[in-house]
RNA sequence: UGACCCAUGGUGUAAUUGGCAACACGUCUGAUUUUGGUUCAGAAGAGUCCAGGUUCGAGCCCUGGUGGGUCAACCA
């Protein structure tokens, strides 16, 4: 040993664009050096991988800088919005490890303030009651290339717009009789600016406020004020966004006398292939019963994510993997496979379960008997322990493990080829039994009593080692398996086709009749094991007591069967 | 015939005030292995969208292109 002591292995802390920004904000000394960042959820379906990269981001800062953070239900349009979809929100957020202490805000907390705020701008000539129809107005609005024009209503006297939001707010009128507008300018070449609707008109029951409003601010009106009002400093969102930000500016701007003022910073969202990402579309996925529900496994969503069999240290592992840019990427799914994988490896209680049985008899192994032979539970924490797992002379093995006529490279059970059962014994296998169509039905094998444990007794090698399960003695379980939902690499970015077009018709596969060893017996849902040899599976939450269902959350790497494809 | 944004190996991200392009996943070798897993050792793979400019020196700065994204809900 040398005296020099070797270097700390230094946690590589990964930076962003927006932690760059943060520390510049904090070096001019900005908002009094606070970082306080919130997460904004319009609580109108269930939160998905994508909101999960949001959630870390948004979190994740405030964490790294000391701050809070606040959790916000962006609670504007009570006619898509439910109470459902605010407890699954702050279950799913829990869930993946934060607590936003009792900062639990909604936008709906504001509906005062926001009120009092518009007459505010009312009075100051920077808002109107405009009259004409939802058609009208988007007519005015020009396009892209082309500016707006202005509203006839928009010179209306400071004492009539006063008048008339007061009647607004009174429910004297019809949804979509009039709407609040800010002032702004109608040739803006910014879409947004040209004069922007604060406040429409519904009668529709609010989850919260019950009948007291039938007037609604639009999201551009709330949220910066939102901010504004939780003393928020970096407003973190996606791209889309990024041309609203002269508007939200606009307002904090006329929300007079702080030396604070929130930021709004826009990052890329996730795309994640082979799957879609929009709460629109997982919604019609939902609602035409594509999939089974919002935690249907094979959702990107963090419910389905969860049942499943992702846990929450993979998911923020992969959201810190991925990293936050203004990059449009597309970001492979295997990397996320790759995170649960990484995971589940150190932690998942290891166990034989055989998917597609084939039944061995062990000839020479005395009939009803058992022999409780010891498995380790898990080679990467010893502190796991061992269990014992029954060993009879009916035992079922998977059927991919022997081939009549095995290739070159097949290093499984074939006639006449010994291999191991892992943690039991060396068996040989002697007979093959078929049906009357050809298909084999039974192994006869035989076993070395001397190679108890998976020891070899005299130093001699096998080539393999099996999986195996008792038939006598195993549990039977329904496993399922997942693949892609999407056969395309971007379902939704076709144009012309829709998404669900390139649906995978095999993404589910259900095994009924599967056998797992006696050690699960009493697993709870969402329990995590590693099958030896085929991959983690966890434990569904159908499972009753009659019946055990297992889904696979991901298989291991198989470098045989990547081999064998080619 | 607008505004705003983006552009680095196959994919995703790095590159301190400009200084010989780094990491992860994936891929391919080999070793170890009672999981064809894990682990370990190693390799291939971009010269940074293009064209100019500034500079001793540019992925980083400037100009102009090209390609892609977003914006015309009384949605968020």
């Amino acid at each position: 040993m040398t005296d020099k002591k070797a270097p700390e292995k230094e946690e590589v802390v990964k930076t962003n664009f927006i932690h760059q920004q943060i520390d510049a904000d904090l070096a001019e000394g900005k908002n009094g050096n606070r970082v306080h960042t919130r997460f904004p959820p319009e609580p109108n379906g269930y939160l998905h991988i994508g909101h999960a990269k949001s959630i870390c981001l948004n979190f994740g800062t405030a964490e790294k800088y000391n701050g809070l953070y606040n959790l916000r239900f962006d609670d504007t349009n009570p006619s898509k919005e439910e109470t459902e979809y605010v407890e699954s929100i702050k279950e799913d957020v829990r869930w993946l490890g934060f607590d936003w202490g009792d900062r639990e805000f909604f936008a709906s907390d504001y509906f005062d303030k926001l009120y009092d705020f518009a007459v505010e701008l009312i009075q100051n000539g920077l808002a109107y009651v405009d009259d004409q129809t939802p058609e009208e107005i988007s007519a005015q609005r020009g396009t892209p290339t082309r500016p707006g024009t202005e509203s006839p209503f928009r010179t209306r006297s400071v004492e009539e717009n006063l008048d008339l939001f007061a009647r607004m707010k009174a429910g004297e009128f019809q949804d979509g009789e009039k709407v609040l507008r800010a002032k702004v300018d109608m040739a803006s070449p910014n879409m947004h600016m040209r004069d922007p609707i604060m406040y429409r008109i519904m009668h529709v029951h609010h989850h919260r406020t019950g009948d007291k409003w039938c007037i609604y601010p639009m999201y551009d009106y709330a949220h910066g004020q939102s901010d504004f009002w939780e003393g928020i400093t970096h407003s973190i969102c996606t791209l889309e966004f990024e041309v609203h930000r002269p508007l939200y500016d606009w307002f904090v701007d006329h929300l007079k006398d702080a030396e604070y003022r929130p930021r709004q910073i826009e990052f890329a969202r996730l795309n994640l292939s082979y799957t879609v990402m929009s709460k629109r579309k997982l919604l019609e996925l939902v609602k035409d019963n594509h999939v089974n529900g919002w935690d249907d496994p094979r959702m990107p969503t963090i419910s389905g994510l969860r049942r499943r069999g992702y846990t929450p240290t993979s998911i923020r592992n992969f959201a810190d993997r991925i990293g936050v840019t203004k990059t449009n990427g597309m970001i492979d799914v295997g990397l996320l496979e790759h995170s649960v994988r990484e995971d589940l490896n150190k932690s998942a209680q290891r166990v034989m379960g055989v998917l597609n049985p084939l039944k061995v008899v062990i000839t020479n192994f005395p009939e009803g008997e058992v022999d409780m032979v010891d498995a380790i539970n898990n080679h990467e924490d010893e502190s796991a322990g061992t269990r014992k797992v029954p060993f009879t002379r009916e035992l079922y093995i998977e059927r991919d493990d022997f081939m009549e006529e095995p290739p070159r490279k097949f290093f499984r059970l074939a006639p006449g080829r010994e291999v191991r059962l892992r943690y039991a014994y060396f068996v040989t296998c002697q007979e093959v039994v078929k049906d009357e169509n050809g298909e084999i039905v039974e192994l006869r094998c035989t076993y070395d009593p001397d190679s108890r444990g998976g020891k070899s007794p005299d130093g001699r090698k096998v080539k393999a080692t099996l999986h195996w399960v008792s038939a006598t003695e195993a549990v039977e379980a329904e496993v399922r398996l997942y693949d892609r939902l999407f056969n395309d690499m971007d379902p939704q970015g076709h144009k012309e086709v829709d998404f669900k077009e390139f649906m995978n018709a095999d993404s589910l596969q259900i095994l009924p009749k599967c056998y797992v060893e006696p050690f699960v017996k009493d697993a709870k849902a969402l329990d995590h094991f590693q099958f030896e040899r085929l991959g983690y599976f966890n434990v569904d939450k159908d499972t009753t007591a009659e019946k055990l269902v297992f889904n696979r959350t991901v298989a291991l790497r198989d470098s045989w069967a990547k081999a064998n494809k080619k």
